[in-house]
Parts: structure tokens; sequence; C-alpha cells
DNA sequence: GCCGTTTTCGGCCCGACTGTTTTCAGTCG
């Protein structure tokens, strides 16, 4: 029901943006639908209690409306703004550089109202018949348009993990199910994924297949047989169940877990062993014989190789290093001591300094830095220079009324400009514990533009960290053009770090990185960037990645106890 | 549409960038 609120708050305000409301109006209904978003609490109780306008931000119009939703279902105000657009004009907003003014322009004059007519119109010229289209333009919306189409059959692993684990649970329940397991890519921890692979170990695959097929969550039944099934989800996500026996169980989960690389050799390497691997059985060539396995680790075994985890089953040089037994020992959510990169109500975070703060004490870390927006960031309600000294005093407050085992930093993320220079003076940032240097504007310079402007603040003695590398928005916008190899010699010599930004939509730097960037000596930070407590939990997806790219405990430094870390945070300085 | 020690109207975040309409509108963060 939140959820039925929020998407058609926030849909009212696209409707509204669409028909040239008056901005405030679009926005508080914007914010209406954060709120709701983020609203710790019952909202249907507090509905029942007719409570909803004494939550700020909702007055009596947004009140009488989540009313209407959660008695009615429905919102005639909506349905009737909806009747004045087609329902496939949202997606239009799917395509950068294309906001509500030029959508309108282009559905009021050319009538285009998708992402199919839209092309065919760019493709045609017709579209430069409207002032506001040039040459340029179009070829920006064009490359939007194939970026999205690429992207489209993509999901962010963040997004699908929830409905994934879901569905796992189901199916763990079923009583004809013995073990199940998601396999395939989501397994591996890759931060994009197009489909779920679910594996289970049953006696009765029809029953189960048969059960998976009603979910409730199911949209569409793509194709149903006897072992396996596959399925699209409302939310247009694909999944595949294998239904094998017990017995078949580890083949199957290791050869739908892959990669098709990683299988590839894998096989080959059964081959000069005598053996064939399929995914249901390793055989013994001469005798024809199969080779009874309990788990992967064993099959491993079975080929001379140690367990290598799935997040390194990438075909990335896993197979020699586990025969070498140079695998790496992957860090763990465990290890993790404390984390950077993460914002307060001071910018544009939703809880306070003291929030966050016991929150991350609670989760058993022993500090945290605190990054708020430094003042160019307007949008975020970055702090003036005062504000983050007058910050900097009530983190000291903080710590001074905690005990001795658990202490906040300060810091900030702090915006590197367009020549390079950081958002405030050396004698500010000199006293901070650390900072998160990041790009947010100016996205289009050229590679070498980029890359000598994030260098410049890589040199600089008072930046500790890069925050989000690239830019990168996964399946929304491409990173900026940025030489990243450069960017990690250059961290290498200054002794700058690099985060792992584990918000799952940016997951930036890339984990295709990190094992060159570990071999130059370079070392990771795994931050959350969180905006509320909740986002604590994205340094999960993080230590996938960093997982992915090879990182040991020794590799991240905020996997050192309290007092390593200070020592490092004044190092650089 | 929301809010209020300036309380029933008037303000609400705004600067940078981009392409193009050459003086600015639209988008973005």
């Amino acid at each position: 029901m939140r959820r039925e609120i929020v998407k058609t708050l926030s849909n009212i305000a696209t409707l509204l943006e669409l028909k040239g409301e008056n901005s405030f109006k679009i926005r508080a209904y914007k914010t209406g639908s954060d709120i709701i978003e983020n609203f710790s609490g019952d909202i249907e109780q507090i509905a029942k209690d007719e409570k909803l306008d004494e939550i700020k931000g909702i007055g009596k119009a947004l009140a009488s409306k989540i009313q209407e939703i959660i008695n009615t279902g429905k919102l005639s105000y909506y349905e009737n703004l909806k009747s004045e657009f087609p329902d496939s004009i949202f997606e239009l907003f799917d395509i950068s550089n294309l906001g509500p003014k030029k959508i309108k322009n282009l559905y009021d004059n050319l009538k285009i109202d998708s992402i199919e007519k839209l092309e065919a119109s760019c493709r045609s010229g017709e579209i430069s018949q409207i002032s506001g289209f040039g040459e340029k333009s179009v070829a920006k919306i064009l490359e939007a348009i194939a970026f999205r189409k690429d992207n489209a059959k993509f999901f962010r692993t963040g997004d699908i993990a929830p409905i994934a684990e879901i569905i796992l649970n189901l199916l763990k329940k079923l009583p004809q199910v013995s073990q199940a397991k998601i396999a395939g890519s989501y397994r591996r921890g890759k931060e994009i994924v197009h489909d779920i692979d679910f594996i289970v170990a049953t006696k009765s695959p029809v029953e189960v297949i048969d059960q998976f097929t009603k979910m409730v969550e199911v949209d569409e039944i793509i194709s149903k047989g006897k072992t396996k099934s596959s399925i699209r989800l409302n939310n247009g996500l694909q999944c595949d169940l294998r239904a094998v026996k017990s017995s078949e169980f580890p083949f199957a989960l290791s050869y739908f877990t892959g990669s098709k690389a990683h299988n590839i050799r894998m096989r080959s390497l059964a081959n000069s062993n005598e053996y064939t691997l399929n995914e249901y059985a390793l055989i013994q060539k001469n005798k024809n014989e199969q080779i009874p396995i309990q788990n992967e680790t064993e099959l491993y075994e079975k080929l001379g190789l140690t367990y290598i985890p799935p997040a390194l089953r990438e075909g990335q040089g896993e197979i020699e290093a586990s025969q070498n037994s140079t695998l790496p020992n992957l860090v763990k959510i465990d290890n993790l001591k404390g984390t950077f990169h993460n914002h307060t109500t001071a910018s544009d975070g939703k809880n306070s300094l003291e929030e966050m703060a016991n929150a991350a004490k609670d989760l058993g870390l022993q500090y945290l830095g605190i990054s708020d927006h430094s003042k160019s960031s307007v949008q975020a309600n970055g702090l003036s220079a005062d504000r983050l000294l007058n910050q900097i005093d009530e983190v000291k407050k903080y710590n001074n009324n905690i005990e001795d085992n658990f202490k906040v930093f300060s810091g900030v993320e702090c915006d590197i400009l367009k020549n390079g220079n950081l958002d405030y003076d050396d004698s500010i940032l000199s006293q901070l514990d650390y900072s998160v240097a990041s790009v947010h504007s100016s996205f289009s310079l050229t590679e070498k533009e980029m890359t000598k402007r994030v260098i410049k603040a890589i040199e600089n003695p008072f930046v500790t960290m890069i925050g989000h590398l690239t830019g990168r928005l996964l399946l929304i916008r491409k990173p900026y053009d940025i030489n990243v190899s450069k960017i990690i010699d250059a961290c290498a010599e200054n002794n700058t770090i690099i985060e792992i930004n584990a918000n799952p939509r940016r997951l930036d730097m890339d984990w295709r990185w990190w094992k060159h960037a570990k071999d130059k000596g370079v070392k990771c930070s795994i931050n959350p960037d969180a905006h509320k407590i909740e986002h604590f939990q994205f340094l999960h997806f993080g230590i996938k990645i960093a997982q992915k790219g090879w990182l040991e405990s020794s590799d991240v430094v905020n996997c050192l106890p309290l007092g390593k870390i200070e020592k490092l945070l004044n190092l650089k300085k």
C-alpha cells in the first residue's frame, strides 16, 4: 500500500510537470512521496486515526488523497490526470536530457508519446521542425535511446535483491524442496542482472514448478516443463527455475552459477583429469561412472582445486590462483570496522548526525565518518565553510559524550570543481579528519580534462579518498570520460584511497578495476554513501563488489580498527 | 500544495551547463 501511495504521488508530480503546473505544487507532491516512502511508522494506522496532516510536509490536500488511496485503492484525481496523457509517456522521462517541457513539446506538436515514436521522429528528421531540437540534441537523444535499449533488459541487483530473496524463501519452504539456491550472475554478485536462476533439489519437480508458476508476483509464464520453467514477474524480471535431484544439485548449482568462461575452464580441467562434467554429474570417462559429490567444495577438490567463491568465477585467473593456492582470502562484511561517506540532515540526508552515529554503533561498527555535501552542491544543501566548522564542533560534542570504543570522524564530501580545485580552501579542509572528493558537475569534459581535473584533487594532501570515481548511475547514466588507469596510478603515487561506493545504483569504482588497483597498492574504502540509516545495508553490496575485485581485508581501510584508522587518516597530511 | 516567533499571504533552493532560440529555456544535481 505504501508503495502504491509513493508511486501515485510521484507520478502526479510528473504529470503536473508535464502540464506546466506551479513548480512548488509539484514539489509538494514529490516531497510528499519521499516523506511517505521514508516515514518510519504505520502509515495506514495514521490514516485511520486521521492524523496524516500532522506529518510535516503532508497538508490537508495530500492527506485526503492518501486517505482515498488507502480506502479505495484508487485516486480519482490521479485517474483524471492520467487520462490526459498516454501511459507510455512516462518512459520518455528515462531519456536523459529530456525533461517535462521538451516532452510536452514533443507530445503537443508531434504526438510523440513513446520512445519508439521519438526514435522514428529523430531518424526521419521530423523532430527538427520543433525549436529546441537541433543536430546535437537529436544525436544525444538517439544515444540515450540506444543506451536504454541495451540496458532495458537488465536490472540493478540491488533493486531486485528483495524479490529474489522472497522467492528463494518461498521455494525453500515448499515441503517437496530439500535445497534451494540462487545461481547465475546474481550469485556471482554482478552489479546488474538480466534474469535470476533458481536451482532446487526435489523429488517432485512438477509440483515445485507448478507452485513456482503460481506465485502472486508472476505476470507471464514463458515456459513450463517437467524440470524447468521460466516466468516473468510483474516488474518485468525473468526468473528461471531448474529442478534437479538432490545428487545433481551441486553440479547444477555450479553449472548455472557460471560464468561461462569459468565453466569452460572447469570442463576442460575435468577433461584433462579423465572426467566429463555437465550440469548433472561428474563422470569418470573410462568407467562411465558417476562420481558422488555432496557440495561444490568437493567438486572443486575432485578437479584439483580449492573452493572458488562465486564472486571470483569470472574467468579472470581464478582457476590458476586456486591451483597455486594464491586465491585471496576475500574481505567479508564482518571485517568492516567503520565506514566513511555518509550524509546527515545537515545536507541531503534523512537522519541526524546522532541518529546516524548511533545506528552505526548499533551495527557493531567502531567508527563512522560524516561527509555531508560541500557548498557548491546547492541542490543538496551543501555546507558553507561556517556550517562545516560548526559540524566539526558538533562531532566533537558527540564524541565527548560517547564511550571511547566508538568515534565519529569529521569529514566532507567535497566537490571537485571544474578546474580541479576543491570546494573549500585548504585552511578549512585541514581542520577535518578526512575528506571524500567527488565530481558532481561538468560531466561532459573530455577524458583528458576530466582526468587532469580529478588528478589535481588526488594530489591535494587534504583529499583522503575519491568518491564514486566515474559518476555512473547503473542503467541510467554512463560513466563520464575519465582515464581510470591514470587515476589509479595517481592514487598509488599520492596515497589517495578510492572508494567503492556501495549504493546499488553506483557500485563505483567498478569491480573490474580493483584487482589492478590492488596490484598497484591502492587502498579501498567501502562506503554506503548513506543518506539514511537504512542505507548502511548497502555495505553488503559493496562487499560483493570488493570480493569481485579480489580484495582482502588488508586492502580495505575501513577494516582497520579504530586505533589504526586514526593513524592512517593522519598519514597523508 | 505546504507552511507560519514575518501566521491566512507570500515565499518556497538555485547555480552550472548545454544547445541554440544570439540572450535564454530546459535540464540536472
